[in-house]
DNA sequence: ACAAAAAAACAAGCATGAATGTTTGTTTGG
DNA sequence: CCAAACAAACATTCATGCTTGTTTTTTTGT
């Protein structure tokens, strides 16, 4: 047992390690000399618990897939039931490390073979337990199973986006902030529940914007 | 000029190969000699129209910025201004092989400082193109310039953000036309001058509700 | 107009550097 | 003492850029 418990800290070493180049160096630039430097050990060591080098990138992307689901369903357990908070939360998960690896990884699965295998089986398994957790997070919303699946891609992919662009440095960082407020105020919007008292609102703040146009226009 | 452009056609030919491979077989494994059997020709003759591989690379960067900006036009320029078939045209260009290959250069210039100095000016400057473009093409937004920008970082982000999806493989299929439903009728919404008409209309309805709710008190 | 010369286009082989997995050797903890 | 953990050196593979050699096209001198 403390023979095993030794072995399996240095195996996190190494997957963080992995982790950590990736983010780093990108993965195609992940070689196997770099791994072993960042956990500061020997490649020789390196390989003697994982015999290859696609051994190691095959645990380091079950423990990002575990990692990916461990974050969303902290992003949806710890706080409050409000999407607002929830987004903000997600946001906050995206800015990691994790989402960075996993997602250089998703994109050289588009032409490895060996990646796709793997990672595959991974995404499937992760959007049925995001939809599972989604369903259970907002029992408002069990009428209209579409509606809610639309909110959540929405939710996921623009953030994800977001997340994407920033990183590869083509999106405004001033226009962070305004996005977060558009993704909120739309799955508040959409949430068949806030809807009713939303419409409410609104009929309050259509009539100052009416008096204003009124008077702009002269 | 007849020798120059013999040679601007091979080099033309070169880079579509290059093209092709990044789609192909990702940008890590774009080599020279995959590069030059796609183009049907000696690695030796690719060599002498450019030195070296970073060389082809960096045209094929130009090149597929140029068609960037081309495809934006077309969307923007041949059609009705009318938002949904921009919407679906962008979308029909993010299907193309030059969105793919340009984000495994974008998401590889993360971690080349080679790639990002050549990337990064090109990103500034579509930025301002497209923005420019989208103030000529809404004239009624010129009031709003903070929510055009929105508008279009909306539209644009989440376009992107499904086509990286989807060629990851981390989207069902079945998602794609709710989302750009979604889109269409979001960019509709925020519209200035269609929310003039939307207001109306809201506001018809909200005086039955308001009718309604002042019957109900009673 | 036409052969010779020059230049460009293309092809193939070589040498270097780098990354991988293997092997062999050394240390350490139970 | 022995088995796991670690380290170092080696052989192989492979992509790159360079060099050298061949063909094709263009230019040029008469």
């Amino acid at each position: 047992m403390e023979r095993n418990l030794k072995s399996a800290q240095t195996r996190a070493r190494l997957v963080d390690a992995t982790i950590r180049c990736i983010v780093k160096f990108g993965y195609a630039n992940t070689i196997t000399s770099k791994i072993a430097a960042e956990a500061g050990m020997s490649r020789g060591a390196m390989l003697h618990h994982y015999e290859f080098g696609s051994a190691l990138i095959k645990a380091t992307i079950v423990e990002l897939h575990e990692r990916r689901i461990r974050a969303f369903r902290r992003a949806s357990n710890t706080v409050s039931h409000d999407p607002a908070t929830m987004v903000r939360e997600y946001w906050r998960q995206l800015q990691k490390p994790a989402f960075v690896a996993f997602h250089e990884l998703a994109l050289a699965a588009r032409t490895s073979k060996d990646l796709a295998r793997i990672l595959h089986p991974l995404e499937i398994d992760y959007r049925e337990r995001f939809m599972k957790e989604a369903v259970e997070l907002f029992p408002e919303w069990h009428a209209d199973r579409k509606s809610l699946q639309v909110a959540m891609t929405l939710s996921q992919t623009l953030l994800e986006g977001m997340a994407i662009k920033v990183h590869t440095g083509s999106m405004d960082q001033k226009m962070i902030e305004p996005m977060l407020r558009l993704v909120e105020r739309e799955l508040y919007v959409m949430n068949p529940d806030l809807k009713i008292r939303h419409d409410a609102e609104a009929t309050v703040l259509k009539g100052a914007a009416k008096a204003r146009t009124k008077s702009d226009r002269y």
